[in-house]
DNA sequence: GATCGATATGGGATCGATCTCACAGGGAGA
DNA sequence: TCTCCCTGTGAGATCGATCCCATATCGATC
């Protein structure tokens, strides 16, 4: 590979000269600059990125840590990140957190050996302190997204999940629906808090509490939707609308749905969180809440990327909007006879 | 942060004894191992990546270019190399070609810039002669996975698409299907005629030709599946089965046999490829023919991990076998009585 | 006792860029 | 004419590791 000492000799100037070129600073004139653009054209130069890396102290690389990188939901944030990150030059390079401590602290201090100019990050564990420090000491740039929060984190993007709850119940609500069950997903995320906080809000605007309704916590999985689902038949068998801590639960409770012969919405109304890749493909379509993941990834990372080029950081939290989709999964309360026929409810498809 | 030569002083030996004994390689006594392993220890010492890699010629990078990374095919694969790549203490920067060829000509060329040890390439296009070059003149290792066929790799992973669809098809036909039709992909794709000679080997076993089944080409679309099978519906209507080019053009199929209200698979069978995402969460269950994507990644790793080591490659093609999933879309045909009530066919769900 | 190989260590060149500093020429203003 | 600033260029130090080579010690072998 040619390298920018043979630029020079064949361009017949300084090495200085090229580097300036290329970096776009200091001055060089016309003559310099068209012989140089010349020998790099014929040379086929390009940069080693590591010799510049190891003077200038910067890699171009992004580095991202989110749950599971195969997973779909992940894999659009991650779509949002690098689209951003190449129209500005850098790479970005990801690791899996599998949402335990440990790992994240190891993908961490990998993406931290790479040199990598800023990191993403979406945990699902409050940081290792070790890595903390070793974090702090790097100086790099950390932005968040979702996900709780995190010291070392020069900036925030979080989804408004209590918006996005707030309107899901509203929907229910205005449905008629006051046997409602929300099935809840862990109890160590915010994300989990912030939503029950926009369904209490929900909820006082129809002059209820969340004694009105029935709530349940366990794990954003559809194993957990499918089996609280089942007792939920059994223990409550009035319940008319089920609000799913995320499209997982959802697509797990619509199977114990459907299991039990219950037809939906006729019989009992479904909402999800999240507008998952399957969430337009279960049947019916399932009405839900849309996280812009993608979005949420594009911002953190145009985020990441005015603080890499120093400009102060306005606002250090921002809030995504989310969105209701409208599918098939909710419809109108049929009080006086819950089990009979009825036509699809007037809800918009999407 | 700590350099090399703070270790070596805190540990009163010199550079290079602190390398060798990073490296493992070289003699270095115990005393000695002592005392640097101390001095590690307490600076925090972390090994400069760029320095390493400007010096040796090695990042311990891994570039990968798929289709799309927002893609859950596509992050399945991704998962899958990661994993193997991090137990060999590398990092994996991945790019979308976005199936067009001049960003996949960017994308080769961005991993290249970043000195990525080798290459993972799922490509939809030939390579563009000029980065064939600059492919050939870096003398990166490279690894393709599935499309086409490419001419710098070392290696190549392909799926066994034509056993696949041989079992897919000799599905169909046993369970007496002859009026069928297969919804087949691009034309462009190497894929979608290995996929073809299988049906013919499994009609040939019948024996039958492609003649005597219908063969319509469109695109790996949920799109096309729609479209095509609304035609069909009307030109065709004694098929009894439909064979999806991949899960996309099946749900895309799904949702025109619904909207026609026809019963799957009571009326008419449905069989996938891929076993995507949503497979298992469509309404029936699509009995599907598996490419186990995330085994393809681990594969095409590993592949490129022993060519890196210096290994020679046994076999420069590695096929990976397909598995067929029952679910519910496939039944027996009804051949008498098209559209009476019939039972559920009697296969295994999974 | 001389030779040889294995063990162990350090010195210094090197990878390919960036960046600071020194310096030269030329035009403007005092 | 002298000074000052702007434009333009090159020499050389530097980033932090690796790696080749020289050297030293020690025990075994002849």
């Amino acid at each position: 590979m040619a390298t920018i000492t043979d630029v020079s000799k064949k361009a017949g100037v300084s090495r200085s000269t090229v580097s300036r070129l290329i970096a776009g600073n200091g001055y060089v004139s016309d003559e310099a600059r068209k012989a140089v653009e010349a020998a790099i054209q014929e040379l086929g130069y390009r940069p080693n990125t590591m010799a510049r890396g190891l003077r200038s102290n910067r890699s171009d690389i992004i580095g991202g840590v989110v749950v599971n990188v195969s997973s779909p939901f992940y894999a659009q944030m991650i779509g949002g990140m690098q689209e951003t990150a190449r129209s500005a030059g850098k790479s970005i390079i990801v690791a899996s957190g599998y949402a335990d401590r440990d790992e994240e602290a190891h993908a961490i201090i990998e993406l931290l050996d790479r040199a990598c100019d800023g990191l993403i990050l979406y945990l699902e564990n409050a940081l290792r302190d070790d890595v903390l420090e070793i974090v702090a000491r790097s100086k790099t740039p950390v932005v968040t997204v979702g996900g709780n929060e995190c010291p070392p984190a020069r900036a925030r993007v979080t989804i408004d999940n209590a918006t996005g709850a707030e309107a899901g119940m509203r929907l229910l609500l205005e449905a008629g629906h006051r046997h409602i069950a929300y099935l809840s997903g862990g109890t160590i995320y915010r994300d989990t808090y912030e939503r029950l906080s926009g369904i209490d809000a929900a909820l006082a605007g129809f002059g209820l509490s969340r004694d009105d309704i029935y709530v349940e916590h366990g794990s954003f999985s559809e194993t957990f939707g499918q089996q609280a689902t089942a007792r939920l038949l059994i223990e409550r068998p009035q319940t008319t609308a089920i609000f799913a801590g995320d499209d997982d639960v959802a697509a797990g409770a619509l199977l114990a749905l459907k299991g039990a012969g219950k037809r939906v919405p006729e019989e009992i109304s479904l909402l999800g969180f999240d507008d998952n890749f399957h969430a337009r493909h279960l049947t019916p379509g399932l009405t839900t809440v849309r996280q812009p993941v993608d979005e949420a990834g594009r911002v953190a990372t145009r985020l990441l990327l005015s603080i890499l080029d120093g400009e102060p950081v306005a606002t250090p939290i921002i809030t995504i909007p989310t969105e209701l989709i409208m599918r098939q999964s909710v419809g109108p309360v049929r009080s006086l006879s819950p089990t009979s026929r009825t036509v699809a409810p007037a809800l918009t498809a999407s």
